[in-house]
Order: C-alpha cells, then structure tokens, then sequence
DNA sequence: TAGAATCATGAAAGCGCTATCAAGGGGGCG
DNA sequence: CGCCCCCTTGATAGCGCTTTCATGATTCTA
C-alpha cells in the first residue's frame, strides 16, 4: 500500500519539490488513485451530483489511505466559496462579546465553516475596515456583534453577502438580526428594585454611543413611571461601561449628595465598580444599598456579594446567530428568535 | 474616467456573471490598465523584482484609480503564502487569554498579516485537531498559547511552519518558545505573605495539568522553605483554575479544620471564588486572612477588595508571540524576551 | 566595436480545485 | 426493435495570482 501511495506521488509532476507542505496529497492524486476523474472525485467532496455506488467506495477508500484533506485556499479560488464566515466583534477579550464568541464558535463546529474574527473595537471607521479586510478574504458570510457601523453599510454589504447582526432590528434581503429586548430588561431591574421596596433608585447610564445604552435607560424610566414614582435626573449618571466609570459614577452621585436606597447600572462592570465605590465609603451592598447590574457576565455570580443581574444570553445569541447565518447560507430563512431578559437575583438586592 | 474603468471591466472575460463580489477588480484588469503585463504588476505588489519608475507609477495609479485589492485567496493558492497567522487559543471567552489574543491581534495590525483564531478547550485532542485545520487552512505560521500539545508535536509541527509557543522551554529550529517564569511569580506572591507576617500560609493549586500550576506550587514551596517554613501538605488543596473550584477549595479547607492566616490561589479567578467562600462564613479579607491571587487579570481590580496578585502580562506577551513570529516570517531571529514576574499589592493582604 | 553580461519585461505554466459541457451508455416508451 | 431521454462520467476551461523562463534592450569589458 505505502509503496502503492509513493509510486503515485512520484508521477506527480513536481513531487521533487514539495518542501513546503509534507501532506500535499491532491484531489488529482486520489483520483487517480480510485481509477476516476477530478471531477468525480470533486463531486463526492461537494455531494455536487449522484456517483455509482462503487466508485464512491473507491474514492472513499483512496481518501481514507492517501490522508487527502481538500486544500480550502484551492476550493475558495475556484469555487468562490472560503467556507469561512467573518465575524465583527468589538473587543476579543471582553467578558461580554467572549461568551458571543464562544457560541458562534459551538455552532459552526463540525459545519466546515470557520470564523475569522475581527475586531473593531467601537470605531465606526474601524468597524468598516474591518468589513472590507473580511471582503477581502473572501469570506462567505459575515456575523456583525453590534457596533457603531450605520445600518446602509450593513443593508449594502448584505447585498453581496449574507449578514447577520445582532443590537438591532433590520429587514433586509440576505440580513437577518438578532435584537435582545434592553428596553425590556431595563424595566426588569428597576422593577425587581421597585418590588422589592425601593422607591429612590439610582441609574447609571452606559455610553450613550450605544443603542442598548439608551433602551435600558428607557426601560428603567418606564419602569418607575408604571410604580408611580417620578424620574429624577439628579439620580442619574453616566458612565461608559467599563469599571472606572461605573466607580466613577457612584462618587459622584455620594459626593452630590444624592439619596438613593438601590443603584441600576446599565451593566454588571459598571455595578462592580460602583460597588467598589461603595465599598470604599464602608456602604454596604445589600444593607445600606442595593445593586443590580445588566449583562450577567461570569464573573458576577462571584462578587462580594453575588451580583443581582440581567441575564443577557450572550453565549446563546451566538450560537443563534451562527446558526441563522448557517441558514442564510444555505438559502433558507433564519428562524432564530432571541430569548427573553431574564432576572437573575442574587445577593445584592434585598428588601429595604 | 469612469468610463475607461467601465469599459476595461466590460473587456474582461466574465463582466457579464460578475454577480457575486462587485469589487471584481482584478491584477489583469490593472495590468491592462497600465500598459504593461500582470508579470510586473505582480512584482510592484510583492517587491521581487525591479521595475522601472514609469511603469511603477502607472501602476500604483491604475491600483488606485480602479481600487484593486489583490485577492488573498488567489495569493494563497499561487504564492502558497496566505498572510494569515493561526492562533491556537485555549478559551476565546478567558479573561486571561482574551488579553493575549489582542496583544496579538494589535502586533498584527497593519502587517498584512490577519489572525486566525482557533480554541482547543485545554484537549491535547482536539487542539491536535485545531492544529490541523490551521494547518489545512494555509496558515503561513502558529501562535500557540500553552496547551496541553506535547512537546513532539509542536516541534514536528515547527518543522514545516513557524511557531511560536507560550508557556514552555522549547529549541527547535523555526520555533521559538516564550515562557513567563510561574516560579518566581510563585515564590514571589509567597514572600509576600511571608513579609506580612504570616506563617501559615493555604495554597489552592490550579490544575495539575497545566504546568504552569506545578510551577507556581513548587515557587510556593521555595519561598516557605526559604523562611523556614515547613511545608504542610495539609495546606494546599487543588483546584482547576475555575472560580467554582476556588469556592470549593477554601470550603474544604475550612470543612477540615485547618488555620491559615494567609491564602495564595493559583490563579484570580480561583482567588475570587475563594473570596466569596470566606465572605459566605463571614471571615473578612483582609482582616481575618490575606489573600493573594495570580495573573492580574482585568477584573481582579475592582473586586471588593481589590485583588492583590502576580501581575502575568498577557497582552505584553501576546504582542510579543506575534513579533517573534513575524521576525521567524522574515527569515530572522527572534529577539523577545518576557517580563519578569511584578507583584501587584493591593487590599486583600495586609501585615498580621 | 564585438561579445559578454546585466537588466527590465512579457509570455506561459501552473497552484488545487470547481463547474460547464459534451459524450457514452442504459433504460423506457412507442 | 428503434429512438429518445436521462443519468453518470470525463475532459476542459478557468478562479486570480506567482513564478520560472525566455527575450530583447542596454550596458560594460576587453
């Protein structure tokens, strides 16, 4: 047999040169191998058309013996297809995106596809080069994690490639997205604050570049105009999503004096900071102050105390996204629908 | 002007299918334009040849004016060169790791080079796999971030490919290993505690597998020894590097009766879920004992209170992995070196 | 100034695969 | 029993680029 193998490599037209790859076994190769054409075998690769039974098993068998993997840099030039789908994240090692990313990945494993990830890290401009960086690999299909990028680009990439978004709600032929209800959950927490008592409940807003940002906000004030209580802007603030400002944001509600029993932040980094925050004045969270975070990223359940949050499925949104691209490339209809904000309650809220 | 454009695209081949990619602007297309052979647009983008500085011009101008972008696929296929870089990652949602990857992503930046991440989930099994299908993809070179791949296969591996390896010692040729020294950051947190005061000091290991937890443990052993500290086994306890396993390791450990005053994790994520077990039984930290964690990673700031640890640079490293593999792309050698272990003493230790 | 040597350039042959097209063979129907 | 049609298969032409190889134009040396 491995002499068999050897002898047909060495017909090959230049197996004095390979050097480079040690397994440049070729679709040319297993088929001569398996007594049959290119084509034939290509045909089997791609399920392109009906081949007779026994020259399946043939080409089968001489894959199997000769270790041939299809060379995807070949089969992207001369078949248009990469078998890759971009994805356009924001920032690689954020809590947050990390778990998207993770289920994109989850579902793509085992289809042929791969992701290749990009990331833009917030910059519209940026955000666009890295559309055209993904273009121009070729990829097959894009998967778009929010951002700042204005929905026309979006609508014109999908006009050449199928694209899925999530943080918004688009209708577009080849787009499909994906928008988790923020308005929602926002109204969840302030709620859950709401019930549990709490009628001075302070808000910090994330960065208002961002859609989600203004929905949670809006959620919260729905919120405590549905219990009767009035929306006070003196009870809030902004920050910017990150620990800093969320720490930042609760000095500056303490030192302007401002009474609150229960603090929203519009995510769970900004709630640890203000926490720290609090901490720091020797205010207790839950005691003195309760605090509800958004996102329910992994590491909240392992605060002191164990954060009270918004679950956003993150991990499922990527999955789901993959999958719907998936779909789209297979000419279907995505039929992905986002799961519900969920209340985690934890330990820092309670009863006033 | 437009016109011209239009009318050497109607001159191509196929400016009827043209359908899927818009942007079908391609080396002859450019070639045509400027009067000269695809030949010698091919050298002016590569640099491999000499060209005149008249056709040179009339090139870059025609490049510009139809907005040509060479085709990486193509690229690949003819060059065997993909300008795409594998990183075989462990989990992309790691704060840890996730630090590294843009450290990575940000040496990349503007080389031409793009990243292609791939996660092997700590299994020698499926991160042989991954192996492969970077490999399979073209990847022109390797990033490995630890993992459990035997030493063997990287180095076949190095044999027909840079790569580049964190977390380990290896000399091969084409390889080149970057390792942080887990020891001395070991000894390090250790002599902190033992500078604080304490003598009785609790250990919660990582995983066993990971050689960078055997390393840590055996600093943790250097340091006791050193201060005349007899090492009890009774005070070190294993976890898996997980926040859960923190939690569970320090439950033992007071399930079993033990005393310590002082407590080194592995790691900070098992630090965090060690912290919340304390806080469970109402024992203050720093107050009641001192805890120190390990890595520094991006949360480990902002816990209550604010974790002190082994500062591990990820990003530095990650940056650095991408360096040593591009200066292994050009032919030379490379040069990185890694930082040293830096201690970061914030308010979760504190002199008995 | 003839010949060699150097140089810039173009033509052409692939890289490994897919896709189109035409051909051969078998079966069904009139 | 013959014709037509369909079904399987192979040959062939690229995909867009890199890379010899060969060519004519220069330049240099003796």
């Amino acid at each position: 047999m491995t002499k068999k193998i050897r002898l047909l490599a060495d017909t090959s037209a230049r197996s004095d040169k390979v050097g480079k790859v040690p397994q440049a076994v070729t679709l040319a190769m297993v088929a001569r191998a398996a007594g049959v054409s290119a084509s034939t075998v290509s045909r089997i690769l791609n399920g392109t058309a009906v081949v007779s039974d026994a020259k399946k098993r043939a080409i089968n068998d001489a894959i199997d013996q000769l270790g041939f993997i299809p060379n995807p840099v070949a089969r992207g030039l001369a078949g248009g297809r990469t078998f890759s789908v971009g994805v356009l994240t924001q920032t690689l090692d954020s809590p947050f995106y990390g778990a998207a990313l993770r289920g994109i990945e989850e579902s793509l494993r085992g289809t042929g596809y791969s992701p290749l990830y990009v990331s833009g890290h917030w910059d519209a401009v940026e955000e666009s080069r890295c559309l055209h960086l993904l273009r121009s690999r070729r990829v097959d299909g894009i998967i778009v994690l929010t951002g700042g990028l204005s929905d026309q680009a979006l609508q014109l990439c999908a006009r050449t490639l199928p694209v899925v978004v999530t943080g918004r709600a688009l209708k577009a032929p080849g787009l499909y997205s994906l928008l988790f209800d923020d308005f929602g959950g926002g109204r969840l927490a302030t709620q859950h604050l709401i019930e549990l008592g709490h009628r001075q409940i302070a808000f910090i807003a994330g960065d208002n570049a961002h859609p989600d940002s203004i929905k949670r906000h809006a959620g919260y004030r729905a919120a405590l105009e549905a219990a009767g209580i009035s929306y006070d802007p003196a009870l809030v603030v902004s920050g910017a999503y990150t620990e800093d400002s969320g720490l930042e944001a609760v000095e500056n509600l303490l030192a302007a004096g401002q009474k609150f029993t229960a603090l929203f932040a519009a995510n769970d980094q900004m709630a640890v900071g203000a926490s720290l925050g609090l901490y720091r004045r020797s205010i207790g969270v839950p005691q003195h102050i309760s605090v509800i975070g958004f996102d329910d990223a992994q590491f909240s359940a392992y605060t002191h105390p164990p954060l009270s949050t918004i679950h956003q499925p993150m991990l499922e949104l990527g999955r789901l996204a993959a999958q719907a691209l998936l779909q789209l490339l297979a000419g279907q209809k995505p039929t992905a629908k986002v799961p519900a904000p969920r209340l985690v309650a934890r330990e820092s809220t309670r009863q006033i």
